[in-house]
DNA sequence: GCAAGGTC
């Protein structure tokens, strides 16, 4: 019996559950022998998929894809090129075949793609497991199920459809580039990338063409036996500066307000969950500002070198069996851990029970250290990611963090209520191990119902609010998620393809969509808008579901996509001259016949259409600001091109407003 | 040369 694992770590773990196991090596890669239940196993290992889809045909559309190695035609993937000889070398003859990937679609379609190419599907089986666990491998062992040949089509059908879609309109792209400018540009599309990338326009035009309305934010300083604190307006806001003075002033005058209200609890804050990817790349950019794709790469080199347990993983639990004390007595020889670690197995006296989260991986657990020491010093960002794994691992075992907060309720003379509140740690619990959290304090005294407070000192500030759009890898990466788009092994990637396209661009932690990227977006849009929305991958879902479930082949599914993507990708080459044009003319290639008079793009009115848009978003805002501030229109819009809040964009129209007023 | 998905 020959068993095929989707990994070298995950054959290591099958060797060790299922018995005696002996290692050897065939051309440095791991293959184990081991008797289990009367039959001796030999356990081999892939490393991820080792076929893909691809062509020889060139020009478009194509549909002629067949699946060949990939370390055969993919530059990056040569180092598989080994794991694949031992596969062939291992597998025929073999009497049976287990499937012993991780169970999902991936990993059933990279086991049936090798057992037929070097075995026999007809007497595979599949080994079912959600965890790497010795009890979870032998019950998996004992009860091999059938070979899932429909999870294994729809993965197939999962990758011929991103395929199909992928290749077809990049190539779309890089002939209508090429035709109109004459030169070659790498080009690209795909059903995870080309979401993201609207999504990334969508948020550049939000943030450029934002015009802020001001608010008025009063505010009231108060003192109770010495002790002073802030209140501020209880769910109203002054309309106008006028408004607001007159506020001010009455509150003065009156000297103080009168409580209304005073209530004071103990909030107890639980710890959060183990990590998965997303929650690491998140706390690594928040605290280290790490790309989102850096601190993947850094989780990837830890694991390799054994510090920490698989990084893709989207589960936010810990594996039931491990040995948490063990593991944190291990941490201990840590000179820097072994203090908390005394710390935490006091505090708990033992106890060892970790918070759990509600994500769930279909193969692997969260991320945790594994314990060991590494054997040379890591360097800076290495060490960074290591120790927040690893004060991750020891606060979900914490006590919880427990505040007391105050809040109270005052009323000036016109009734109007106020409200201040105050916070105070009563006991640090989980942030002791975990201390990337900022626990800002504030004072409120205990106030009785119709007790005074003195006024201070009261004022009205003119506050021009920030737009509050998000454009970062990390901001994307979370888009990504929260839409089911991409996995946690490649949304990161996909981000960072983005960047090398030059659709995007950072600066610092922020990204900006670039004229190409804009460019690309529209030409996209417009001839396949299906592959700009997430819609596609959920459609994708449904086809996929119905070919697990037996209801649809993966031929009827793949069939129809290669008649649907060439019919749109003929309609569109019959007219690559336009778009070709217009794709070039945005991306500053090409010199349009009318251009905008402010940033010289295509304009689509008297302006680009980036400008019109902040010109509209100019004309529903002005008469507000200028309402609120007592100002002229004109008045009103000299502020918002001198505010640094306000969007690029709004700024520039404002500004050319202003000089046509003249 | 183009996708997105595994993993070294
Ligand atoms: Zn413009």
């Amino acid at each position: 019996m020959t068993v095929i694992a989707e990994k070298p770590k995950a054959a290591s773990r099958i060797a060790q559950a299922l018995g005696q196991a002996t290692l050897c090596r065939i051309g440095g890669i791991p293959v184990y022998y081991v008797r289990f239940n009367g039959q001796l196993l030999v356990i081999v290992s892939s490393a991820g998929h080792m076929f893909g889809p691809t062509t020889a045909v060139e020009g478009l559309p194509v549909t002629e894809l067949k699946w060949e190695p990939l370390w055969s035609f993919e530059r990056r993937s040569k180092h598989l090129r080994p794991y694949y000889e031992v596969l062939a070398k291992t597998l025929p003859g073999a009497l049976t075949y287990i499937s012993a990937c991780d169970y999902d679609l991936e990993g059933s379609t990279i086991c049936y793609k090798i057992i037929e190419a070097f075995g026999d599907l007809k007497r595979a089986r599949r080994a079912k497991f959600s965890s790497l666990t010795a009890g979870e491998l032998r019950r998996a062992f004992m009860n091999l199920g059938p070979l899932d040949v429909n999870n294994a089509m729809a993965g197939v059908a999962r990758a011929e459809l991103d395929w199909l879609w992928g290749i077809n309109f990049s190539r779309l792209l890089m002939r209508a580039y090429r035709m109109t400018v004459g030169k070659r540009l790498s080009l690209s599309a795909g059903r995870v990338q080309t979401p993201t990338l609207a999504e990334a326009v969508r948020r550049w035009m939000g943030r450029n063409s934002y015009v802020p309305v001001p608010s008025l934010s009063l505010s009231a300083e108060l003192e109770v036996d010495g002790v002073k604190f802030r209140a501020r307006p209880d769910g109203w806001e002054p309309k106008t500066r006028a408004e607001a003075q007159a506020i001010v002033r009455d509150v003065k005058e009156r000297g103080y307000m009168v409580t209304a209200s005073y209530k004071s609890e103990e909030e107890s804050i639980r710890p959060p969950p183990p990590f998965n990817l997303t929650d690491l790349q998140e706390e690594a950019a928040r605290i280290y500002g790490l790309s989102p794709y850096r601190t993947q790469e850094i989780a990837e080199d830890l694991y390799l070198s054994a510090l920490i347990s698989y990084p893709r993983t989207e589960s936010q639990r810990l594996p039931s069996d491990l040995d948490y004390k063990g593991v944190l007595t291990a941490l201990a020889r840590q000179r820097e851990f072994s203090a908390l670690v005394s710390d935490l197995l006091r505090e708990t006296g033992g106890v060892l029970r970790p918070v759990e989260g509600p994500k769930r991986d279909p193969a692997h657990p969260a991320i945790y250290p594994t314990g060991e020491t590494p054997r040379e010093p890591l360097d800076k960002y290495h060490r960074a990611i290591y120790e927040l794994i690893v004060r991750r691992f020891m606060a979900v075992f914490a006590r919880p963090l427990v505040i007391a907060r105050a809040e109270a309720t005052l009323r000036d003379s016109a009734g109007r209520p106020w409200r201040a509140s105050g916070q105070r740690v009563i006991r640090r619990g989980w942030t002791h191990y975990y201390p990337y959290v900022s626990l800002e304090e504030a004072q409120l005294p205990q106030l009785r119902i119709g007790q005074r407070a003195d006024l201070v000192s009261a004022s009205v500030r003119v506050v021009w609010p920030a737009s509050g759009v998000r454009l970062s890898r990390l901001a994307l990466l979370e888009w990504m998620e929260s839409n089911d788009l991409g996995t946690k092994g490649t949304r990161a990637r996909i981000i960072e393809t983005l960047l090398r396209r030059g659709f995007l661009e950072t600066k610092g932690r922020r990204a900006e969509v670039t004229e190409l990227g804009y460019a690309v977006y529209k030409t996209l849009a417009a001839a396949a808008p299906e592959l700009v929305s997430v819609e596609l991958t959920r459609d994708f879902e449904r086809k996929l579901e119905l070919i697990v479930d037996g209801k649809l082949s993966r031929d009827a599914v793949v069939s129809e996509a290669k008649q649907y993507v060439s019919d749109l990708v003929r309609k569109y080459s019959q007219q690559i001259d336009v778009i070709g044009r217009r794709l070039a003319e945005l991306a500053g290639a090409v010199r349009p016949a009318r251009t905008c008079p402010i940033c010289g793009r295509p304009a689509s009115g008297e302006l680009c259409e980036l400008h019109e848009l902040a010109l509209k978003e100019l004309n529903e805002k002005l008469d507000m600001i200028a309402e609120r501030l007592g100002l002229s229109r004109s008045e009103a819009l000299r502020a918002v091109a001198n505010r640094r809040s306000t969007g690029v964009w709004a700024r520039e129209t404002a500004q050319y407003l202003l000089r046509k007023l003249k």
